[in-house]
RNA sequence: GCCCACGUGGUGGAAUGGUAGACACAAGAGACUUAAAAUCUCUGGGAUUAAUAGUCCGUGCCGGUUCGAGUCCGGCCGUGGGUACCA
């Protein structure tokens, strides 16, 4: 054998792997534990380059730390309920079930060649009854403590399919399958009490030190905690029940330029009003005709209508102010009623300017005392101004002084109270669907909502089930649904709403512990193996995954499923990666619906598409997420069957630092392969090298191997995946030029292969073992560089002058400052740059630059 | 709309506030070869220039801080992610 073959060398090392249960997870209280984590697919049928990249890069950690003496847990398992499994029912037929574990085993079979580092044998799907039962005990032991209740909450609704849609299946206010335009609709839903940890969750960011910046900013943002004032407006000709309005602002001190008050279309009085008043129940019933989704609300027009209803204000009950009907506030924030202060806030101004409401000036900037004219003046609340109009007295303060101020006031003299209130809503959990994890209660006409008995989980989805008709199978399915009241045995009916999918993400990783245990988690192999040392995914999973898993695990210590020895936070550190992305080829139907094409049904010319089959031009939608549904999906087989695993797991970590989106382009996997051919090659050359004994001459070879074994290393525990290839490439281009001695370059190519190995294996096993390695390089302990061949003598400074590089000077690397600055002004180039003018200045950074200033 | 990122050669990208373009892809030239493949060598931001000597310009745009800015600050523009029922 004269070349290098990944289809032999790959699968004999996987069975080797195996065979000796390399990646077997067994706990072990003379080693460090380290558990890596990658999140766990959707098993959407295939396997795409981005899940590829993704477990690459956990497999390179999970690799690197089992060799430098970890005992390392690397699991795999899928996020297996979801709406496409239902979708795919109704379209093409079949049953969620079995088109779900099909699909996993296409993907683990499409995965396995991969030759990850995981422990197989702790795999499960959430769909599995073993898996949701646990969680439905989980379920029980929330709502136990109170963590679980219902209320009412808006849906949007398809009035022709008569179904519940998500977000995502409503197009500019229509059903994506039957056009028909979406209303809200308000079901009683379940919900976690997430809020009662919003102060906890917002503060416990500051504990998160190996998260990325972004994410805890996304996180905390999200929470969104803010101290306002809650307040009620008096009101005049309001229906009775309704003497009074509650508001809620954070920026009371602007109270004295409010404008009008605005109530959300869902506010009890708008409700009340829309039975009296047409005009205000059409305008109602067109705020309801719209999705549920922030997005879309905050991008409508701001449209409101008069109440007629006016209210006191309470500075001054002389002033009156109108009762707006207003589309941009919402119900589920605060009171579902704000004052408006348009020269401060764009949102009113714009709404006051396009209905002739009154612009009323509270504060100027210090220098500038404009009034507000078409766009609002709202400087950082740090910022000081000069206040015009406030109850106070204030002269010049912040914002935040006069907030303070005007809470102050508002409790002393009785009109209002400082509340801290959050953005963060609770978490609805309720889906009308059929294929996610049942909620265990039952509705009994005598006893109202029954939780089920524990020893009667898991409850199981029913398989006999049909997709011809819309809505929740589970509804339809009566001999599912009739069943015995678990408190009074009386006929009663299971809940038919299952759990959001987010729910099953919520644990999993504390279920990979123990994935076998007759209880949600085993408290023993809990506390060994949590927290998530390494928890790697997708920045798209920045804020609801990981903050729903960060208040499990607060909720599972509450019911104790987890022990308090462990932190309440469940991933010690996050890395994000970025996206894959693809173009998407896009062509229209005749009625104007779109169809979308493989890239390998395209071909490109000139920066236009055409389909290969008639020619017709392709429109292109540049970098878009991957996404089967827009058949964008570039999918790795064909790399890993022509050129192997190890050059797949090669070419997705070079070339882009792994927190970025990438652009997939295929052009380069051949020079990936020709890179570990070469490789594969010079340990064959070195291998035939006769032995003989170091020389001084290696010393330039081991330098650069030194210094290898430190940027590489470092570049693995930085997630530098790509900058620790670069240096691999540089010193394999200095290794196969070496003249080095057969001693030097046998421990060049061993300590290479090792280097290697957490992003190539099998190559590097095999050099390994052709190099008289014994055991696994798998198992090997890591090389450790030695601090003594990287020390340098001399060291070139660049010489700036007004900061441009005009010289280099090569200088002994303790050189006295002074000299230093000596030489640097004795160079010709700096000399002719200064023209005969003395220098005013010379910054000399040692070891690193000379700058002189002219 | 709001929150968070990102923007550097033909391309992917590198660069603790300190020589912008490491390393690679694609390209061009050359060596080897009957030829091709494979392999190896060299070139390469732009302008000016005989020049691999210099000089000037250059990290989305405008401004600022600094001896020095791709990097820090402010304001724009563009792209991507999230926006609570996509996962």
């Amino acid at each position: 054998m004269s070349r290098y073959l990944a289809a032999e060398i790959e699968p004999k090392w996987q069975k080797a792997w195996d065979n000796f249960e390399v990646f077997k997870a067994v706990r072990d209280e003379n080693r460090p534990k380290y558990y890596v984590l990658e999140m766990f697919p959707y098993p959407s049928g295939k396997l795409h380059i981005g899940h590829v990249r993704n477990y690459t890069m956990g497999d390179v950690i999970a690799r690197y730390k089992m060799s430098t003496g970890h005992n390392v847990l690397h699991p795999m398992g899928w996020d297996a309920f979801g709406m496409p499994a239902e979708n795919a029912a109704m379209a093409i037929g079949g049953h969620p079930k079995e088109w779900t574990y099909g699909n996993i085993n296409q993907m683990r079979q499409q995965m396995k060649p991969l030759g990850l580092s995981i422990d197989w044998s702790r795999e499960f799907a959430t769909c599995d009854p073993e898996y949701y039962g646990q969680q439905q005990a989980l379920f029980l032991d929330f709502l136990n403590k109170g963590l679980v209740y219902r209320k009412n909450a808006v849906v949007n609704w398809d009035p022709v399919d008569m179904t519940v849609l998500a977000n995502e299946q409503v197009e500019s206010g229509r059903g994506w399958r039957s056009g028909a335009l979406v209303e809200r609709r308000e079901l009683t839903q379940w919900f976690f009490k997430i809020s009662d940890y919003a102060g906890d969750l917002l503060d416990a960011i500051d504990v998160l030190d190996d998260w990325p910046a972004k994410v805890k900013l996304m996180q905390a943002n999200w929470i969104g905690k803010s101290r306002g004032l809650e307040f009620s407006f008096e009101t005049i000709g309001a229906p009775d029940g309704f003497d009074e309005i509650d508001v809620y602002t954070t920026r009371p001190d602007t109270l004295l330029g409010a404008s009008f008050v605005g109530i959300s279309s869902d506010h009890p009085l708008a409700r009340y009003l829309e039975t009296e008043n047409r005009d205000i129940a059409a305008f109602n019933k067109e705020c309801r005709q719209m999705s549920t989704s922030e997005a879309d609300m905050e991008k409508a027009d701001k449209k409101g209508i008069d109440t007629g209803i006016r209210v006191r204000h309470p500075l001054n009950p002389a002033w009156e102010l109108p009762v707006w009907v207003a589309n941009f506030v919402l119900m589920d924030y605060g009171t579902g009623a704000i004052f408006a202060c348009p020269a401060h806030d764009q949102r009113d101004l714009d709404f006051s300017l396009k209905y002739n409401l009154e612009v009323k000036d509270t504060f100027f900037a210090l220098e500038n005392e404009t009034p507000v004219g078409t766009k609002a003046f709202v400087p950082p609340k740090s910022e000081k101004v000069r206040w015009i109009n406030h109850f106070a007295g204030l002269g010049v303060a912040t914002g935040q002084e006069a907030i303070d101020a005007t809470i102050t006031h508002a409790e002393s003299h009785g009109w209002g109270k400082g509340v801290t209130n959050y953005r963060l809503r609770d978490w609805g959990l309720s889906r009308q669907r059929y294929w996610g994890c049942p909620i265990p209660v039952v509705h009994c006409v005598t006893c109202g909502v029954v939780p089920e008995k524990k020893e009667n989980l898991p409850i199981r989805l029913p398989d006999d089930v049909t997709f011809d008709k819309p809505g929740n199978p589970l509804n339809r399915h009566a001999t599912w649904r009739d069943c015995a009241c678990p408190s009074c045995g009386a006929p009663a009916q299971r809940e038919t709403d299952t759990m959001d999918t987010f729910v099953d993400s919520s644990w999993y990783f504390a279920r990979f512990t123990s994935p076998d245990a007759a209880t949600p988690t085993d408290q023993e192999d809990l506390n060994y193996w949590m927290n998530v040392d390494q928890y790697i995914g997708g920045v798209e999973h920045a804020i609801l995954h990981l903050l729903y898993s960060r208040f499990f695990c607060r909720a599972m210590q509450l019911t104790g499923h987890a022990n308090q020895k462990n932190a309440q936070e469940p991933f010690n550190a996050l890395f994000t990666q970025g996206m894959v992305t693809h173009a998407i080829f896009k062509t229209a139907k005749d009625d104007g619906r779109p169809v979308y094409h493989y890239p390998e049904e395209v071909e490109l010319r000139e920066n236009k598409a055409y389909l290969i089959a008639d020619g017709r031009e392709v429109d292109i939608v540049p970098s878009s997420k991957m996404s089967k549904s827009k058949n964008n999906v570039v999918d790795p087989e064909r790399i890993i069957e022509q050129y192997g695993a190890d050059t797949a797991r090669w070419f997705v970590l070079s070339d882009s630092p792994p927190e970025r989106d990438v652009e997939w382009t295929a052009s380069g996997a051949e020079a990936a392969y020709k890179f570990l051919g070469r490789v594969w090659l010079i340990s064959h050359r070195v291998a035939q090298m006769p032995s003989d004994e170091l020389t001084d001459s290696d010393n330039d070879l081991l330098q650069e191997m030194h210094k290898t074994i430190r940027d590489v290393t470092l570049g693995i525990e930085s997630f530098g995946f790509n900058a620790a290839i670069a240096k691999l490439y540089s010193f394999t281009n200095t290794l196969s030029k070496s003249k080095a001695s057969a001693v030097a370059q046998k421990l060049s190519i061993i300590t290479l292969a090792q280097l290697m190995s957490p992003m190539t294996p099998h190559l590097a096993e095999d050099i390994w073992q052709h190099q008289g390695g014994t055991g696994f390089i798998a198992q090997a302990p890591w090389p450790v560089f030695d601090k003594n061949m990287l020390v340098e003598t001399t060291v070139t400074l660049p010489v700036q002058v007004n900061g441009k590089r005009r010289a280099e000077i090569t200088i002994a690397k303790d050189l006295e400052k002074s000299e230093v600055e000596k030489l640097a002004l004795m160079q010709e180039a700096v000399i002719r740059a200064l023209e005969g003018a003395d220098p005013k200045k010379v910054i000399v950074v040692p070891g690193r630059i000379v700058n002189v200033v002219a």
